[in-house]
This record gives structure tokens, C-alpha cells and sequence, in this order.
RNA sequence: GGCCCCGUAGCUCAGCUGGAUAGAGCAGCAGCCUUCUAAGCUGCUGGCCGUUGGUUCGAAUCCAACCGGGGUCGCCA
């Protein structure tokens, strides 16, 4: 709910008015308050249907003399109105006034510490290939979340986990040794985690190749696969990885080397860290212990040499924890990893996982297992399961080359920026490097905006010409808006129309604005608990909008009233500090011009 | 086939802990710059809220079935 301030006032004058009027004890609970529709006069509507049976009486009544009961005994009701079952309470200038006097003087999205630590996991790339769109989906995402969960009063440890070891980097190796004639990223001038990338693709297609010319020789498809030379030698250099084979060990730490050069030049591209990475290279042994001990107290069992788990009274299946021979399974590092993060982080309270929803069920099972190893935490874990991106031409697929790039991407949009900026030709005074930081600004602006005001749970579609837009409902919008506040606040500032002065009154222009600003840290607070950031970039939007509605029909440099005026000005600096905040929760910036 | 998610305006999305005539943006049409940044503002056009049934004084919102779309069900990761 986002009216707390007002209903920690109004429903214990409810609860009053119920005992005095209808002799009922409320529970505060059962009252809903809704924001008043537009066409009807009022700041907040309580639906008296429910209360009919309470009060024995007709609804238009029954709202008629619990408004009378609150207008006698609180002073932040002004007046009421009574439509159908509906009770429109006015709340006082006075009250809004007061509000935005806190409002200026602090930050009203910090919300109260939790006294909580929360680890958020956003990361988990595989090191044979760039960043794509769905990665930032991902990243925007879970960076976003932690912010929001800093902003809402917890203390957020970021992490990342790196997939860097195992069959998929083997065949870049591999194929970077046979062909890659000592190309580096220097030689090459291409980027560290593109140039391991090519030779991905390098190898899958002359592994291609060998599978045709045997298929060509009388194999089937199935055998080809399977014993074409090169997959067969990739896998001997994951064996020999395994045994610590040096040569093969340094080339690995070359080549993944490359790739975090890459991937760290793209996140801090677009503003994000980490405060700690785990490597798969590293966790990959864990869990087995844990499972094995599990077994032993029966709560997994063994059939046919392997280790299973059984799951089938959640509704779920049966699922192989240790293979026959011994080794592990995705699953089982995953529980080890767990483990290990709660024993590394004393105290942690919260674990979330930003994962695709194509891994619900991974996690679902996960989540089971640790409950059933005992761990009081398991019922603390979150997956934050977000929907795919799709294309306008469907699906991404890798095999299909329809995978967007990270860095093209970001590149187009940033170009974009700058060819609309550039074009509406407001920057003759910025330097070239003023310009460069703008345009990175709108740029990532449009694109993170883009991906974060869907809901998260929700498959969206990207559309490239939509994201790139930065008019109506986008994150440049925003930025405009701010921009444009605080070039008020400056001018103010050089012409001394900043005294204050005491309003008493508000138009319905300043209201409107206010009361957005009101219901803002409720919004916060949800976006919190569901983990939702996309409640915080609409919000922001739906204030930015009233806002400039505002501003185009009321004056408030021009304003010749100096009270209305200072008002207004210190009106606008909240609106600004509240929007620069919320795009801190979104891993936005704003600019001070634009 | 089992399980999970989704289906709201031409397109992309809000709204979903049940409440008044369902909201934005884009696209289309018509206005507003001698005035604080027009990346803006104002208005118009556009909806059997997938279908059917149920619960309720009241359903886009809850429940069931069906239709349509997606995901997932390896001793892969």
C-alpha cells in the first residue's frame, strides 16, 4: 500500500468512527483505500460495500457518517464527498504542504535499514562468447533489484558467477590453437571476449565439416557427432584440463583472461560491479560432499551406482545428484555453491538468483533438496525469474546468428543519441568530452529504461527501433525532465528566487505532483518485496508526466507571487531529487542539461 | 503427454492483495514555441480485457475447463 503516512493516521480514526457509529471493532486491515478517480473531487475513496452488513444501513448513509466522523475528529481531512458506495475524502493542503516540507529536506526513497543482508546473484556468463541482449535483460535486472534492495534499507552483496570451465571453452581453445596463428587481442585489435567468441564459431564449423565428410564416408548422423576428430580431441583437453595438464591450464588462463578484459570493458560500459565473482572452475568440486552425507542420512538414495534425490511427493520427478562414476551433476554444484555462500556470509538472510525462467524448474528442485538437507536458509533462497527476450523476427538463436550483440547494441543506441541530440542542437557550449559523456548517458538511458519497465516475469519483445526511441514513455524522457527542472533550480539560484515563503493553498496542477511524490517510497517499499523494478520506472514516469503537465500550464520562474514562486521552485527540486534517486534504483543517470 | 508461465487498443506495455465510465506510449489525425529546454503540452480516433462457465452485491483482477503462444521434463550445462 502506498498511502501508509496517511493510513497510520486514518485508520485509527476509522476504527474510532466504526466503534462510535456501527459499535464494531475494524481490523485496519479490511479497509481499502483506492485513489479517487479523477472525475470525482477527493484524494483517496474508501469502498463502503464491505461495511454494509457492519452498519445495518444503506451505503450512501453508511458513507455519510463515517466521513462525518472523520472530517470532526481528524484535522488532514478537509471535506468528503459521498457518490454511490463510494467515500472521497479531501484531504488539507495543510497535510500535503507538510509532506513536501519533508520531502525537501530529505530523501524520502531512503527507506528505513532493514537490519538484513541480501546476496543478489546477476550475473552468470558462459566465457566462449560476448554478451548478448538477453544477458542484459539479465544484468539491468539484477543490478537494478540490488539497488532497489540498497534503497529500501538492506545491505546488498552483488555477485557474479562465471562459467568458465568445461566442454564449451575446450572447443575454443581448441580450435584458437589449430587455426588462430597466435591472434590475440592486440594483433587483432578485436575485443577479448569476441576474439574467444570467433573461435567458437571457428570450431563449430569445422566440426561441421568432419561431420559431413563422415556422414560422406557411410556414418550416421549420430556417430558422426560423436566421433569426429575434433570434438574427440576437445574433450581430451578437458580431461587433461581436469588433471591439471599445464600447457592446457595456461592456455585456458590466457584465453578467459581475454574474455574478462572484454566483459569487464562492457560492464563498466554500462555501469556495473560486482563485489565478489565465483568461478565455476572453483565451485564445480563442491557439493558432492554434501550429497554424499545426505545419502547417508536418507535423504537421497542410490539406484543403479547413482545418487538420487526424489521428489515426487512435491510433484515433482527424480533426479540424479552423482553420476555412476562418481562426478557431478549441474545440480550438485549448485547445492555445494549455496552452501558455501551461506557459511562465506554470516548472516545473509536473503539469497536471490536472477536466472531466465527456462531454469524454474532447476531451481525449483534446488530449493527442495536444500530444504530437505535441513538448511533453515532454504526457505530464503529466491530465484528472480525473469521472461526471454524475443525479436520482432522471433526467437534469438545462436545456431541462427540472430543473437543481438551486447556491445553492437549498446553502440547503436548511444549513435542514436547522439544523431537526435546532435540534430536538435542544444549543446553549443558542451566540449567534445562533455558530449561523448551525454550521449553514453541518453544512450544507456533509452536501453536500460527499455528492458526495465516491463514486468520482469513477463517474455517481452525487443523491438530496435522502439528502444532507441527517446520520446514519450523512455528513459530520455525522464532525463529531460530532470534536465529541465534543474535548469530551473539554477536560474532561481542567479536571480535569488529561492527565498521562502509560506503557501497555505495548492492549485490542482501542484496537488496532482504531490501527491505522486506521496505515494512514491510506498512504491519503493513494493518494488522491494516483489523484487519488481519495473513498478519503480513506471512510477517515475507517471511523475514526470504530471510534472510536465505542470510545467507547461503553470509559471514558476514567472510567477509573480514570491511565496507561490519559492514554493514551486522547492516543489520542483523534490520532484528532481525523487526521479534522480529512482534512476539510481534503475542504474540510470540524469544530466544536469541535455 | 505431465508440470510451469503468458493471452488487455493496429503495435509495445500498465492495471491483477476483486470495486465507480479499463489506462499509457508508439502509430494516425488536429492544435500549442515574441514566455522557465517543443526530447514537451492539449485534444480526437482506437477495447465482447483469448473463449465458456463458476464464486460474489460487484470480476480484466479469484476458481475451473477449453483455445492459442512459450518454457521445461538427460547419469548435458
Amino acid at each position: 500500500m502506498f498511502q501508509d503516512r496517511l493510513q497510520s493516521i486514518l485508520v485509527p480514526a476509522l476504527q474510532n468512527a466504526f466503534k462510535q457509529a456501527f459499535d464494531h471493532e475494524l481490523d485496519g486491515r479490511s479497509i481499502g483505500f483506492q485513489q479517487t478517480r479523477p472525475e470525482f473531487e477527493g484524494d483517496l475513496t474508501i469502498n463502503v460495500f464491505p461495511f454494509l452488513k457492519v452498519s445495518g444501513k444503506g451505503p450512501e448513509q453508511t458513507a455519510q457518517t463515517i466521513g462525518e466522523h472523520l472530517v470532526s475528529s481528524v484535522d488532514v481531512v478537509a471535506r468528503f464527498n459521498v457518490v454511490k458506495g463510494f467515500l472521497n475524502i479531501v484531504i488539507s493542503d495543510a497535510y500535503w504542504l507538510g509532506f513536501l516540507k519533508e520531502a525537501a529536506s530529505e530523501d524520502i526513497l531512503a527507506l528505513p535499514s532493514t537490519g538484513k543482508k541480501v546476496m543478489v546473484e546477476y550475473a552468470s556468463p558462459n566465457t566462449n562468447k560476448p554478451l548478448h541482449l538477453g544477458h542484459l535483460r539479465n544484468i539491468f535486472l539484477g543490478w537494478s533489484v540490488s539497488r532497489v534492495l540498497q534503497a529500501a534499507g538492506n545491505v546488498v552483496i552483488k555477485v557474479q558467477v562465471i562459467n568458465d570451465r568445461g566442454i564449451h571453452i575446450c572447443k575454443s581453445m581448441l580450435a584458437w590453437q589449430k587455426f588462430g596463428n597466435g591472434e590475440t587481442p592486440a594483433s587483432s585489435g578485436l575485443k577479448g571476449d569476441k576474439l574467444v567468441g570467433k573461435y567458437y564459431v571457428v570450431f563449430d564449423k569445422a566440426y561441421k565439416q568432419e561431420i559431413d565428410g563422415l556422414i560422406a564416408a557411410g556414418k550416421s548422423k549420430d556417430e558422426a557427432e560423436k566421433e569426429a576428430p575434433l570434438l574427440l580431441e576437445a574433450q581430451d583437453m578437458l580431461r587433461r584440463w581436469e588433471a591439471n595438464d599445464p600447457e592446457v591450464r595456461a592456455l585456458w588462463e590466457k584465453m578467459n583472461g581475454w574474455v574478462y578484459d572484454g566483459f569487464n570493458a562492457t560492464y563498466a560500459r554500462i555501469g556495473v560491479t560486482f563485489d565478489k565473482n565465483y568461478y565455476e572452475s572453483q565451485t564445480y568440486v563442491l557439493g558432492k560432499e554434501d550429497v554424499l552425507k545426505g545419502k547417508e542420512r536418507g535423504v537421497f538414495y542410490e539406484k543403479d551406482g547413482a545418487v538420487w534425490v526424489d521428489n515426487t511427493a512435491e510433484g515433482l520427478d527424480e533426479k540424479v545428484l552423482l553420476r555412476r562414476d562418481g562426478t557431478s551433476v549441474y545440480m550438485t554444484q549448485d547445492i555445494g555453491t549455496a552452501i558455501k555462500r551461506f557459511e562465506e556470509f554470516p548472516g545473509l538472510s536473503k539469497l536471490i538468483y536472477t536466472v531466465g525462467n527456462e531454469q524454474d524448474y532447476h531451481f525449483k528442485v534446488l530449493f527442495i533438496i536444500l530444504k530437505k538437507l535441513g538448511f533453515a536458509w532454504a526457505d530464503e533462497l529466491f530465484h528472480l525469474s525473469y521472461g526471454m527476450v524475443d525479436l520482432p523476427s522471433g526467437k534469438m538463436k545462436s545456431r541462427e546468428g540472430t543473437v543481438v550483440d551486447a556491445d553492437d547494441l549498446i553502440q547503436e543506441v548511444v549513435d542514436a543519441a547522439r544523431a537526435v541530440t546532435t540534430e536538435l542542437g542544444k549543446l553549443d557550449d558542451f566540449t567534445d568530452e562533455e558530449k561523448t559523456v551525454l550521449f553514453e548517458m541518453i544512450g544507456l538511458a533509452a536501453l536500460k529504461y527499455y528492458l526495465l519497465k516491463v514486468d520482469p516475469k513477463k517474455r517481452m519483445l525487443f523491438d530496435p527501433a522502439a528502444s532507441i526511441d527517446l520520446q514519450g514513455h523512455t528513459g530520455p524522457f525522464i532525463q529531460y525532465t530532470y534536465a529541465r527542472i534543474r535548469s530551473l533550480l539554477r536560474k532561481a539560484e542567479m536571480n535569488g528566487a529561492m527565498q521562502t515563503g509560506a503557501t497555505t493553498t495548492l492549485i490542482p496542477e501542484e496537488k496532482a505532483v504531490i501527491k505522486l511524490l506521496h505515494q512514491f517510497p510506498g512504491v519503493l517499499n513494493e518494488a522491494a518485496a516483489k523484487l519488481d523494478p519495473s513498478s519503480v520506472a513506471n512510477h517515475t514516469y507517471e511523475l514526470v508526466k504530471t510534472y510536465n503537465s505542470f510545467y507547461q500550464s503553470v509559471p514558476v520562474l514567472k510567477e509573480e507571487d514570491g511565496s507561490k514562486r519559492a514554493f514551486r521552485l522547492e516543489m520542483s527540486a523534490s520532484v528532481a531529487t525523487a526521479v534522480k534517486k529512482a534512476m539510481w534504483c534503475l542504474g540510470i543517470d540524469v544530466p544536469e542539461r541535455m
